[in-house]
DNA sequence: AAACTATTGCAATCCATTTGCAATTTTAAT
DNA sequence: ATTAAAATTGCAAATGGATTGCAATAGTTT
């Protein structure tokens, strides 16, 4: 993605980046099994992606993190639904704009970095 | 709280549900702090109460777990923020009808039991 | 090429949560 | 009530995702 191709990555950043980009939402395990490097590495490093600023964590109810990549272009903030049959945590369209700002006035003046809205229930499939 | 005073709990269901009524967002380890019991049977019994819609669990981005009562007259569903500084997470205003209806729209189909709407960022103490 | 810095692999560790199991309490049946 | 069956508890051990210490390696600078 054009959005973060000037950033200056270290290799496993960029391989770790690139399985994100293709693949949304995985689990550092799930990274692991794509890149033959250690899982600490992958922690390291999806750690560093995160403070970047590149990639976002969402973590679902079972304390695991699951990892998608923050770009406002290709990749808008976008709420999420977590099956509790399945287990499995899917994307959901973005907000329009006036949902979104119609959502941030309950922030009350805290400084908002980040909307974390994520449905909980039974997928369609599970039904 | 009436809405769930008909409900055949055991003893130690009872302490922790009055312990989350009178404290919001609270960890096992909190709740133990304020319960001699074992902590595993704290855990054990917070998935009672979970499992029969007593209580809410929200996981924070540590995957730590924190627990407040499910009662749609007294504490409905609402959002809450997590301050990435000092870590706390605090309880916000519930939704409108209205803006929690716009939002159901996104779930897509699903079948939703649980909005959970949280927003990450700095805290005003922490600014 | 040498010296310094950053990154990695491996193993060990951390810590919230879960689980096995025997002991104890609660519930139901006689 | 008394006894049998079922559920709950405490304790200790295990689980599993994530982190960390440290020596080895790779990358960078002079």
């Amino acid at each position: 993605m054009e959005c973060i191709s000037k950033l200056k990555l270290k290799k496993n950043q960029e391989y770790i980046l690139s399985i994100l980009i293709e693949n949304r939402l995985m689990k550092a395990s799930d990274i692991h099994k794509k890149l033959s490097v250690d899982l600490a590495t992958i922690y390291r490093n999806l750690k560093v992606l995160k403070t970047k600023g590149i990639i976002r964590e969402i973590v679902n109810r079972d304390g695991i993190s699951f990892y998608e990549v923050n770009c406002e272009i290709h990749n808008p903030i976008h709420p999420h639904f977590e099956c509790k049959e399945c287990g499995n945590i899917f994307c959901l369209n973005e907000l329009t704009k006036i949902d979104k700002e119609s959502i941030l006035k309950y922030a009350n003046g805290n400084f908002v970095e980040n909307i974390n809205l994520k449905f909980i229930g039974i997928c369609k499939e599970c039904l």
